[in-house]
DNA sequence: CTTCTTGCCTAACAAACGTTAGGTAGGCAC
DNA sequence: GTGCCTACCTAACGTTTGTTAGGCAAGAAG
């Protein structure tokens, strides 16, 4: 697993490097179509737009692309790429830093409080910074998803299910008194707390932490424990 | 304030009793396009659907309506009346069932600590029942409202704001100690919890107060406390 | 030199879109 | 009866859309 080339992700790599802007030509259109769906929606972006924004006409993206749909479907499997990777990148490097333990990321019931509430603080910052780091790319999958034509949600949707399925299983391992139902409702509402934030945090940094920080704080104690506002003296660094 | 006819709204209400199916027109078509809007967006829905939905052809809708806008913007303004009213009968049921104070709703920081968490927990459900019980309209404002024309964004934008302000003012008065910033991001937080629900939770009935009791006892009590998996000890009732 | 491939452009297509003008059937007032 | 108003329909308008076919320049390969 990783960041390889997908299967709608391929083609030629070889090319020139004429006149125009930055990138090469499929990576401008790339961004230039992330940044335009997301801004303004899939169906009210046309890929006259896009063409401009990308320093071409509107005809030759279907040198790069075969259809419009196409183009979604590859922005949105390098979001899910985005994001899978930050989050394994956090498990390992819990991994490393945590106990000589065995070979997996966490996995067993075996996390004292303190650990876990750093391991699902790690994995809240990992996932809002991969978030917002490439907004463009992985905030479609919150507001362009949904609502997207029934092959593009079929292509990723194996993706997306992996992703869910690491974090469902992250959550399990840290509340094994949880039934798979609570689990999975408690993570959905996780993510709704933080992939909500692509509406309002408009940022560049610090923000950001800050709000994982808050975020990993409020699920794990609660916003009632008056520690959390006074000392922060149950915080695990 | 309550549910008056808003300013897009206006327009005749004697009418006839022809054929076709249920309600009036208008009120046909409003119901048709909300729901074809939720389901697959608002531009990717044409006109012609909404009519043919509606029973009509397409040239119709002009006589209710004066453009696709207007006619977002009448959805929008609907289903943001829906959530203030019953944030407001939630709010009028526990100044009536608390204590005889005086006549604001929950304004001081004179709550106890069981007092506050029904009262969250009260508004918490009041806001989803909301969210799903009128989920065509409401639901708008999570998934269309972002990527809506500005024009329909600043026709609407002052009743979403109210609505945040209640919000935000009970979560400041239920959270003394807490600064104005942190309460707005809890209240972002929050609000990503329960409205990312309309993208999942498509029950009728049940589940909602189901999600309703954990969202709230999680954002209150966090999700480490042995209490909340095991006994529910500590819920006020 | 020629040939091939890469990366774009031009011009056009059919379809679908929001919107409008003009018409019409039926109920109500008088 | 006549006239008016309501609630639709028909037919068309101009524009924009995704998409395609054919062409063309430039570097690489022989």
């Amino acid at each position: 697993m990783g960041s390889a080339r997908s299967a709608v992700e391929t083609k030629r790599q070889g090319g020139r490097r004429t006149s125009e802007s930055s990138g090469d030509g499929r990576q401008r259109i790339l961004d230039e179509a992330a940044r335009r769906f997301l801004e303004s929606g899939y169906a009210e972006t046309s890929l006259r737009d896009v063409a401009s924004g990308a320093g071409m006409k509107a005809g030759s993206l279907y040198y790069h692309f075969e259809s419009k749909e196409a183009l979604l479907i590859a922005i949105l499997e390098r979001g899910m790429i985005y994001m899978v990777d930050a989050f394994e990148a956090a498990a390992r490097r819990l991994h490393n830093d945590g106990g000589p333990g065995d070979g997996q990321p966490p996995s067993g019931p075996d996390h004292d409080p303190v650990t876990a509430f750093r391991c699902l603080t790690d994995h809240v910052a990992a996932h809002l910074r991969a978030l917002h780091g490439n907004r463009a790319y992985t905030a479609a999958h919150v507001t362009l998803f949904r609502t997207a034509p029934e092959s593009v949600r079929r292509a990723v949707v194996p993706l997306r299910d992996d992703y869910e399925r690491q974090w469902t299983e992250l959550l399990a391992s840290l509340l094994p008194s949880r039934d798979r139902k609570e689990i999975s409702m408690l993570r959905l509402a996780l993510f709704g707390a933080m992939n909500a934030s692509v509406e309002w945090l408009d940022a560049g940094r610090g923000n950001i932490d800050e709000f994982a920080a808050l975020v990993a704080d409020q699920f794990w104690y609660g916003v009632a424990d008056q520690r959390s506002a006074a000392g922060h003296d149950h915080r695990g660094q």
